[in-house]
RNA sequence: GGGCUAGUAGCUCAGCUGGCAGAGCAGCUGACUUUUAAUCAGCGGGUCGUAGGUUCGAACCCUACCUGGCUCACCA
């Protein structure tokens, strides 16, 4: 599913009311945001709210979170009766400025530094080049999240000539620009200064493909451009479009112009004094007539045991498809909309990864359990809201109504395990102990696959175990012949035996005298090959007798 | 050098634009028990980084400082 352009995604509100009306209720930080915004353009009929990021390497999970925040306050914006716009910029018109290191054709990409990423092969060979790789990718990746952005491709839109008036009103207001780029830097006690000579105009050959360019400008559409690299000269009539573009710093404002954005978010890295939003708000007021948008900066996030700043020139990048292999997509938008964009946190993949289940699981009951007017309801409504701007498709929940059945992480691993990661056959079992009602099946199994994925890839040892394929023989100490020859007895008499009998006839049994302490180790060694495991009862039903058997009767 | 941000319970974090410090996990106690860090009930736990200031009232606003993180200075 790749955003080729042209599509356009609307929101559609999906209740109306009194924007100007303060609904205690919606007090999310994105609430916060879309309030922000209505307030700057009280008239507006339609908001636009954007997200932008360079593809010149892996877009990774840190990425992610610019479009999960613009989707987030999207989603408020609509709540509030707005409609929204929500574009999605991919700067892929920028410079190919470091080999990436995980990638191969390293000589192809070497010979490629300096071109556009647009027009750098793809050195995998899948994609048309080397940013439509990494879009594509990424745009693949955020579809299970209900999140569906109008792509817009900056090399396209510049080489259509579609901000040709853009870039004439940049290179006519060259030197407020300077100045206003300038006064930024002495405030902030920079010593260098721009050359007064300097054109904000970047882009590349159209023979060579390098961007090693020099500039002079007619005052009108045309532009004249030497390559230093090839020694090309051309003339460029900036209204037939072509390899000529704004530098970051202007391009930004002149794009908040050109689709009036009224809101989108930044990095850290773009929010200092100084930084590029900081002059990007000068620049649109004084050259594009239209208002900086409102601004929410959001930290970085990592990934647990790799810490620090993602980077995508680095390897072992974690990427949205990789947090989805563990994460159901709700989980996952629930973890984002849960911090506040200006925290730094960690995806966990380690054991957190159970915590971070479960509290999902309790924040999904709270948030369906009937208000009593008691001072608990305010947790059930930030709960509420926050499920709410976290589901992948718009939905209210009501409270009191029924919450979803959702299998506990750590529970489901025991029985997925014990199942061989047989998700359909987990699912039966669930459904017929009664524990899963057959409507929330196909939530069950996304999960299912989730929990299997992890025990697979990142669960620590103690936590994987496997059914033994072959028998062993064990000498056992006599205090526990007797409890096992009762065992293979208590299975043999039932070939059916459910959790519930088998749980019984263990009691029994403890209640004989038989010291279940010692016990256990040495059926769990049988049967898995470690001394210990889930619980005895689910273990066996789920194994059925006829599998437990030949695996405890030849240490008899 | 400039800027931003964080510092709240052992840990991870809330604290809704000033109104009695809070959740989860961990810990402790008890109950129960068929043991992957089971379940249920209950309890303890904080000088809100430091020092001042504003206020009837400050975790929250102001000032200075300490510590950590990040970021900016013709790269997007």
């Amino acid at each position: 599913m790749h955003g080729s352009g042209g599509r356009i995604w609307w929101y559609v509100p999906a209740m109306t009311g009194d924007r100007s009306e303060r609904d205690p209720y919606l007090n999310h930080w994105a609430d916060h945001a879309a309030d922000k915004t209505l307030r700057a353009h009280p008239d507006a009929k339609r908001i636009v709210v954007a997200a932008g990021i360079t593809p010149s390497g892996v877009v990774h999970i840190g990425n992610f979170r610019e479009v999960i925040t613009v989707d987030l306050v999207a989603r408020a914006l609509a709540d509030r009766g707005v409609d929204v716009r929500f574009i999605y910029s991919w700067d892929d018109f920028d410079v190919l400025r470091k080999v990436p290191k995980d990638a191969p054709e390293q000589e192809m990409l070497t010979e490629s530094l300096g071109k556009s990423i647009a027009d750098v092969p793809d050195p995998w060979g899948t994609h048309d080049s080397y940013a439509a790789h990494n879009i594509a990718r990424f745009e693949d990746s955020i579809g299970p999240l209900g999140i569906e952005p109008e792509f817009i491709r900056q090399h396209a839109m510049y080489r259509a000539g579609k901000y040709a008036d853009g870039i004439r009103a940049a290179l006519q207001n060259a030197g407020k620009i300077r100045d206003l780029i300038n006064a930024a830097r002495e405030a902030t006690g920079a010593r260098t200064r721009i050359a007064d000579d300097w054109l904000p105009l970047a882009g590349f050959c159209s023979t060579c493909g390098k961007d090693d360019l020099g500039f002079s400008y007619d005052g009108d559409w045309t532009v004249s451009v030497h390559c230093n690299a090839c020694g090309h000269d051309e003339a460029v009539d900036l209204r037939k479009g072509g390899n000529l573009k704004l530098p970051w710093r202007v391009d930004w404002p002149m794009r908040w112009g050109y689709e009036q954005v009224a809101f989108e978010p930044g990095g850290k890295d773009h929010s200092s004094a100084g930084g590029s939003y900081d002059t990007a708000k000068g620049i649109v007021r004084d050259v594009y007539s239209w208002s900086a948008p409102q601004y929410v900066g959001y930290d970085f996030v990592s990934a647990k045991g790799q810490g620090g700043k993602l980077s995508s020139s680095k390897g072992g990048v974690v990427d949205v498809t990789t947090c989805l292999e563990v994460y159901e997509p709700e989980v996952l938008r629930w973890l984002f909309a849960g911090y506040r964009p200006n925290t730094e946190f960690a995806i966990s993949f380690d054991l957190d990864v159970i915590k971070l289940y479960e509290d999902y699981d309790r924040a999904v009951r709270l948030a369906h359990e009937a208000e009593d007017g008691g001072k608990k309801d305010k947790k059930r409504q930030t709960a509420r809201r926050v499920l709410e701007l976290a589901s992948v498709s718009p939905r209210k929940i009501v409270p009191g109504s029924t919450a979803p059945t959702l299998i506990a992480f750590r529970h489901l691993s025991t029985v997925l395990q014990t199942y061989d990661g047989d998700i359909r056959g987990t699912a039966d079992y669930f459904v017929n102990s009664g524990e899963l009602p057959e409507a929330d099946r196909a939530r069950f199994e996304a999960r299912a696959q989730c929990v299997w994925n992890w025990v697979e890839r990142y669960a620590p040892e103690d936590f994987r175990y496997r059914i033994r394929t072959e028998a062993v023989t064990r000498e056992v100490p006599e205090a526990q012949r007797g409890p096992l020859q009762s065992l293979v007895e208590i299975l043999e008499a039932d070939p059916n035996a459910t959790e519930a009998s088998i749980g019984e006839k263990m009691k029994a049994l403890s209640q004989s005298g038989v010291d279940m302490k010692a016990f256990f180790p040495v059926v769990y060694d049988l049967l898995l090959g470690r001394d210990r495991g889930p619980k005895m009862s689910t273990l066996l039903a789920i194994m059925t007798p006829a599998r437990a058997l030949p695996l405890l009767r030849p240490s008899l």
